[in-house]
DNA sequence: TATATAGTAAAACGATCGTTACAAAACTAG
DNA sequence: CTAGTTTTGTAACGATCGTTTTACTATATA
């Protein structure tokens, strides 16, 4: 054994994880990198051996981080439509109170849709990936909140591409327009109300 | 007078643009914009200034071009929704059959809104008139196919979003899941169906 | 045809990019 | 305390970035 290493990885993920998240994997610069996370570029290439790895690394945590806290709620065991309208309401809430100058805007993967997505393959994997469970997390909250019988296999996929479409279009605006993102989200939970009425909230 | 200009900027700037489109404003180099266009970079700063100035030149052509025709369908004076579902058949097709290798996919001023419009003001302000636009082209359609009196502002506002909703993120999936683009574009055409039972398609 | 003007080609600019090499510093294990 | 191993700071790397400069060519005008 020799020295030991003196940064915790994960709070240096996590700083990387925002600067990209804030602006974009190219426009991160090694410099940028070195300022928010205090680290040299030394350090960062002996733990993470090389930006696109620390880039990676970012994209794991925010699934972990960000992403997976935020779909939980959807697989909550309710019965009603109350777990959809918990996970818009909290995403509402979420935008609508972090701080003018958050660098946390949108959603990371959103951005890399429309950016590396295009043309990295391993990227678009990963950004599909999480089209999948989000949409798997509604279709799941969705069940639950129906009587089960009477809702035909097509109106429920219709459903889950609504959700999902004003889920991702929200975190795509928010980078532009912070209210009319607050209103997609809003216009999200309207639309499950009205699909169930007798719902709690 | 002097000796002149031999190329065409039209064709210069919708070249670039696709590029833009294709690869995004910073992953575009300018070793790329000479091969795409045709020209030196003499050429192209002596008749756009920047890369900036071209880029601009190629979203103003990307609006007239590629927007503004699109959302015409749904100015035209229809009085059922008709329009809505040619609006969003049109662009099922057109997602439907590019070529696999096409570099059009998905929308410019959507990747736009993920990448430089975090940070560039007058590309925000660019991305929000296109959502304005396109916002006020699917009311006016929806308002043409409602029977005026019975829908409310707050229900007509609902729709508009969730249309556009599902118009941006189709334009956002389809550089990830060209299929899944189409699906939410067939949604978006199936919930206008849903909305006016009597429309003729 | 002479001249002025404007378009084009080529090269070099300084800056910044991600990456690597090297050596000093720090600390564990024996 | 020493030996051995790992982390870190510094500097330089070659490549590429957008931009500018310089010189040359072509052509409209007079």
């Amino acid at each position: 054994m020799g020295r030991l290493q003196t940064f915790d990885n994960g709070v240096v993920v996590q700083a990387a994880r925002d600067l990209f998240w804030d602006k974009g994997y190219e426009a991160a610069s090694l410099a940028d990198l070195e300022a928010a996370t205090g680290l040299g570029r030394s350090s960062l290439y002996h733990a993470f051996g090389s930006k696109r790895g620390l880039f990676d690394a970012a994209v794991t945590d925010y699934l972990e981080t960000v992403i997976r806290p935020r779909l939980a709620v959807l697989r909550a065991g309710t019965t009603d439509a109350s777990a959809l309208l918990d996970y818009f309401g909290s995403l509402a809430v979420a935008t609508a109170t972090q701080a003018p100058d958050s660098v946390q805007t949108g959603c990371l993967l959103v951005n890399c849709a429309a950016g590396l997505a295009a043309h990295d393959d391993p990227t678009r994997a990963v950004v599909e990936g999480y089209r999948i469970e989000l949409s798997a997390a509604l279709r799941h909250a969705l069940l639950a909140a129906s009587d089960a019988e009477h809702s035909a296999d097509a109106v429920l996929e219709e459903r889950v591409r609504t959700l999902a479409s004003l889920s991702m279009s929200a975190m795509l605006i928010a980078r532009v327009n912070r209210t009319e993102a607050i209103a997609l989200l809003n216009t999200a939970s309207n639309q499950v109300r009205a699909w169930f009425p007798g719902s709690s909230r």
